[in-house]
DNA sequence: GTGGATGAG
DNA sequence: GGCTCATCCAC
């Protein structure tokens, strides 16, 4: 009996049957012990724009500029010593022959960006549109190989390759799998042959230790230097989990060879069973290189990695988790994993210190999004030194914020294709920042379901400016004190939703339904009724109007027409049960300090915000030290009060660890893993 | 809805 | 290091 078993382990894979067919679905494959998961970063990406943009090529000095900095080097010109800290000046020095075009830039006052040869900080502003348009035509690369795929940022992207490599695994090994499909689900997979097809090897290097194996090829098609069956015993494949990596690994090279074949892109990838895995193992041979983290080799792996190297880990988090359990800065991981589970969840806390343990164990299996809307675009320039001095100024550049979102409002249908919904966003707001030492931002944020009817361009920034500048007027009129100069000013949509959405669909019923029209709602920033309609189904940019140049209505007249709007229809209800009137309408009383106009919604807030400025000026007067000062969070409405709370219940916390005193956090480490990606059992074999 | 903190790059 | 961008949270 027992000779029996040892046999049959022998001769039988060390995975199921339900192993190999949960790599099927996206829903499955993450956490079966087969799972292949890569991410793919571009090297240096901003900068190969750049390159690829002028036609020059990997081995050209290039940078990305902005203003005299830099935020972009690529890996010929770090050979020089180039770093992103750098000044233009600082880089030239250490290399004469530096590239260093500047990122394209809106001029204030334009709704079109540009390259300018040096703009200048003050009357343009970056834009990264270009950058976004070829993230877009790689990432539609991507997609046509696995449709699988999680877009982590501009520049990098998580591929489930499960399925694929399953395909792929029984077109290569069609004896082994031939009996599979009449296997239950808990029976042991046959085996692999000693003997592997000859074209299947590893692509890319495979970690191992301190020594990986060389890179056999890379993307860009140089020679194959270092075939399979030359490689050490070690890389030898034992089960089918390196069987499925070896073919994950062959994908993922096609993959870059054809970015760069299309587009001149190269980008460096990492292969493993997991999304952390496969993002700490991505940058180890950058650029143009992938890396491999066998099953075997995931402890050495990580021990070889740092704790704050994982993501979400890099900041505040993970600073307060290595200080709680004394991790030193370096070998953080080799020392957590010497820990026992039960001091860990001693020193933090039960379900923490569970998750700490299997994380640094690269135990943590989280699917691979196909889809994550965006929930919010912003658009925004700070004015340092330079604050904008009056509302024209202003004005100038809700144009570019707004030419800006629109663009990218435009890219989103564009990425949809002819099959997807388009996204639209429900609400719009503007901040506004005043300048130093009295720092205040304010907010102010609105329904601008207009925007669902608009699909050009033109329209959508016709409307964004439209929505921009009442809130703009809304804005000045409700600060107790003037908003300029102003050194800081953004645009920014949110509840961005299908247009086919409840919220949508709602309000075309009601549009069918309702004949009548509110002929004094004209305040752009209200919706009115008569404007909204379905989307049109023909995008034509010549019937575009641009509403709102006109609309520049005085703001009694605007405060009036939000007055004397009713809303007797549930249709104003969206898709929550929040009174959508208070929106609309609010009662305005006066200030017996100030003398301001405010709305009664915002009394608390705006005691609150003489609260807060008279505390300012007393702490003027004192002549406190910038540095005291720049360690204040910024005072706004309704701040002091509550930090003041906060500092009192967070001097309970013992051994809280804060890097900035005086500044309340509101996020704990509790609260950070359990927002991390979601774990399930179904791991536990790994 | 508003103000603020945080993190990534 | 400053800037840009996205997200989340307390209130």
């Amino acid at each position: 009996m027992v000779n029996h078993e040892v046999e049959k382990e022998k001769l039988n894979s060390k995975f199921t049957k339900r192993d190999f067919d949960g790599l099927l679905e996206a829903s499955t494959s993450h956490s079966s012990p087969l799972a292949v998961i890569a991410h793919i970063d571009l090297d240096a990406f901003y900068a190969q724009c750049e390159q690829v943009r002028l036609g020059l090529t990997k081995e050209h000095p290039v940078v990305c500029r902005q203003w005299n900095s830099l935020i972009a080097v690529s890996y010929a010109a770090r050979k020089y010593g180039v770093s992103r800290m750098q000044t233009i000046e600082d880089a030239r020095k250490l290399c004469p022959d530096l590239i260093f075009p500047h990122v394209a830039t809106f001029k204030k006052g334009e709704t079109t960006w540009n390259y300018y040869e040096d703009p200048d900080v003050e009357n343009h502003k970056v834009s990264l549109d270009p950058f976004r348009r070829e993230s877009r035509k790689i990432f539609a690369i991507f997609k046509s190989y696995c449709d699988v795929i999680e877009k982590a940022g501009i520049d990098e992207t998580f591929l489930d390759l499960g399925k694929l490599v399953r395909e792929k695994a029984i077109d290569l090994f069609p004896k082994q799998f031939e009996t599979v499909a009449k296997m239950n689900p808990t029976d042991h997979l046959p085996l692999p042959p000693e003997i592997i097809p000859s074209d299947l090897k590893w692509y890319g290097h495979v970690f191992k230790g301190d020594n990986e194996t060389p890179e056999e090829s890379d993307a860009v098609g140089q020679i194959q230097k270092n075939p399979y069956h030359s490689q050490t015993p070690s890389s030898v494949p034992k089960d089918w989990d390196d069987i499925l990596l070896m073919i994950g690994s062959s994908i993922v090279d096609e993959i870059r060879r054809d970015v760069f074949a299309r587009h001149k892109y190269t980008c460096s990838a990492g292969i493993s069973r997991n999304k952390i895995l496969a993002k700490l193992g991505s940058p180890r041979n950058k650029p143009n290189g992938q890396t491999v983290i066998k099953t075997s080799e995931i402890i050495n792996f990580m021990s070889s990695c740092e704790f704050t190297d994982m993501w979400g880990l890099g900041g505040r988090f993970g600073d307060e988790v290595t200080k709680k359990l004394g991790v030193p800065d370096t070998g953080s991981i080799q020392y957590l994993l010497n820990i026992p589970i039960e001091t860990i969840k001693r020193k933090t806390d039960a379900s923490i210190g569970e998750r700490i343990y299997n994380l640094v164990r690269g135990q943590v299996s989280s699917e691979v999004v196909t889809r994550i809307n965006i929930k919010s675009m912003q658009s925004v320039k700070q004015f340092g030194s330079k604050p904008l001095k009056t509302l024209d100024d202003c004005k100038d550049w809700i144009k570019v914020f707004a030419a800006d979102i629109a663009g990218r409002i435009v890219e989103l249908d564009e990425e949809h294709g002819n099959d997807g919904v388009p996204l639209r966003p429900r609400t719009v707001s503007l901040q506004q920042g005043t300048h130093k030492p009295i720092a205040v931002t304010r907010r102010k944020q609105a329904q601008f379901l207009k925007l669902f009817k608009a699909s050009t361009f033109k329209e959508l920034s016709g409307l964004l400016i439209e929505a921009g500048e009442s809130l703009l007027m809304q804005l000045q009129s409700e600060s107790p004190t003037s908003l300029l100069p102003s050194s800081s000013l953004s645009l920014s949509v949110s509840q961005i939703v299908p247009i086919t959405d409840k919220g949508s669909r709602t309000i075309e019923t009601y549009f069918r339904k309702d004949d009548r029209v509110t002929s004094r709602n004209h305040s752009p920033i209200y919706m009115s009724r008569n404007a909204i309609k379905p989307l049109p189904q023909k995008i034509n940019s010549k019937d575009s109007d641009i509403p709102g140049t006109d609309s520049v209505s005085s703001l009694a007249d605007r405060q009036e027409a939000s007055h004397k709007v009713t809303f007797d229809s549930p249709m104003f209800r969206l898709d929550d049960e929040s009174d959508e009137e208070s929106l609309f309408v609010s009662e305005k009383i006066k200030c017996d300090k100030c003398g301001n106009k405010i709305s009664v919604d915002s009394v608390s807030e705006h005691i609150d915000w003489h609260f807060a400025m008279d505390l300012q000026q007393q702490e003027e007067l004192k002549h406190m030290t910038n540095h005291l000062k720049a360690k204040q969070p910024s005072i706004g409405a309704s701040s002091p009060r509550r930090d003041v709370v906060k500092q009192k219940a967070s001097s309970h916390q013992s051994g809280r660890i804060a890097k900035k005193p005086k500044t309340v956090k509101n996020r704990t480490v509790l609260d950070f893993f359990q927002r991390a990606p979601k774990t399930d059992g179904a791991n536990k074999n790994i």
